[in-house]
RNA sequence: GGUGCCAUAGCUCAGUUGGUAGAGCAAAGGACUGAAAAUCCUUGUGUCCCUAGUUCGAUUCUUGGUGGCACCA
């Protein structure tokens, strides 16, 4: 029998966590972590991972696996999540990756290119220039000069993907553009996207009262605990970042948390622009598990 | 009760020496290949509080209201 890989994706707070669960029981399947988020163990509360109940309910992989520390990146979680995956097919026909990372779920579903890791030191060496008086002309001109194809294409404003770009090519000496073809690689198991959505004004409320119950189960503790790590990627994350500006006296607290709100509200935002770009989702409401049952056992 | 100041986009405000107006935030749309909960791009018509006047023309000046704020009684 071909194993089949059921993809849940849906914007922050939608509702993804508690279908999961259901649909995972129903199929008799394991969960995958597809977040980029949930995958650090520091981060509990403001990350919303599935609580010790869901995880006791359907054994959970990838989630809170490692340490914010450690430089996490798509390519990393492509490895890990096939290598997941290629053990629980030997058991089981099924499995669940749930999440929100539309580019990590990606890399899954199709493949991400072989570009080399990111050099944390060029990295910041090339970003202080971005933001030098002139830099960002220098930058761009190099850019251009390695990689022509690209240039046509590529966001100028945005000081990541250039330096990233840029980056690509000085490590590999070749043109970024060249390495990164986006070929799509076939997987040895069948791909389902099921994407679950609901009202904005409906979904905006529920990121509200999130954001309020994960106050009371300690975030404010959960953030100053981590403030050895803010410097770590990892953290620039909603939630945490607005608290760090809380701590160093920037903000009020009551501001940190409408701020919390407003960007969780931006960040779903996106998310919804990614999938809904995505023409392989099937579309569900989110209360719906019957729908989605009753879609995965007629395919 | 008196005097002064204010009333412009969902919010905070700028501005028009009289020719019907624009910033920030919010909101909406979009991009996305090892930082992706990141990073970046696009989008601003609204009885310019109401009324009467002056004027070819008033959101702008004048009269009278209404509401708010401050000070004096």
């Amino acid at each position: 029998m071909t194993k089949r890989l059921i993809v849940i994706a849906g914007s922050t707070g939608v509702g993804k966590t508690d279908m999961s669960i259901k649909v995972a029981n129903h199929l008799n399947a394991h969960i995958l972590c597809g977040d980029s988020r949930q995958i650090y163990k520091e981060m509990t509360i403001g990350t919303a991972v599935p609580t010790k109940d869901d995880m006791a309910t359907v054994p959970h992989h990838l989630f809170q696996f490692v340490s914010a520390k450690d430089r996490y990146n798509v390519g990393r979680y492509e490895r890990d999540a096939l290598l997941v995956l290629d053990d629980l097919f030997k058991r089981y026909d099924n499995a669940l990756v749930v999440g929100g990372s539309g580019l990590y779920l990606d890399a899954l579903c199709k493949g991400i290119d072989p570009l080399p890791e990111a050099d944390h030191a060029m990295r910041e060496e090339m970003l202080l220039l971005w933001h030098s008086l002139g830099g960002r002309e220098i930058l761009l001109k190099e850019l251009q000069e390695r990689d022509s194809e690209l240039w046509d294409t590529i966001d100028k404003d945005n000081p990541i993907r250039v330096c990233r770009a840029l980056e690509v090519c000085r490590l590999t000496g070749e043109p970024f553009s060249k390495i990164r073809r986006g070929k799509i690689i076939k997987r040895p198991f069948e791909i389902v996207k099921i994407g679950l959505r609901r009202e904005r004004e409906e979904l905006y409320d529920r990121i509200n009262t999130r954001v309020d119950l994960m106050f009371s189960e300690g975030l404010l503790e959960e953030a100053h605990s981590l403030l050895p790590l803010r410097e770590y990627n990892a953290l620039q994350t909603v939630g945490y970042r607005e608290l760090f500006d809380y701590f160093d006296g920037n903000i009020t607290l009551e501001t940190a948390k409408e701020l919390i709100k407003r960007n969780t509200r931006h960040y779903a935002k996106r998310q919804t622009t990614w999938f809904g770009g995505d023409k392989e989702i099937s579309w569900f409401h989110p209360n719906d598990y019957d729908g989605v049952i009753d879609y995965i056992e007629k395919l």
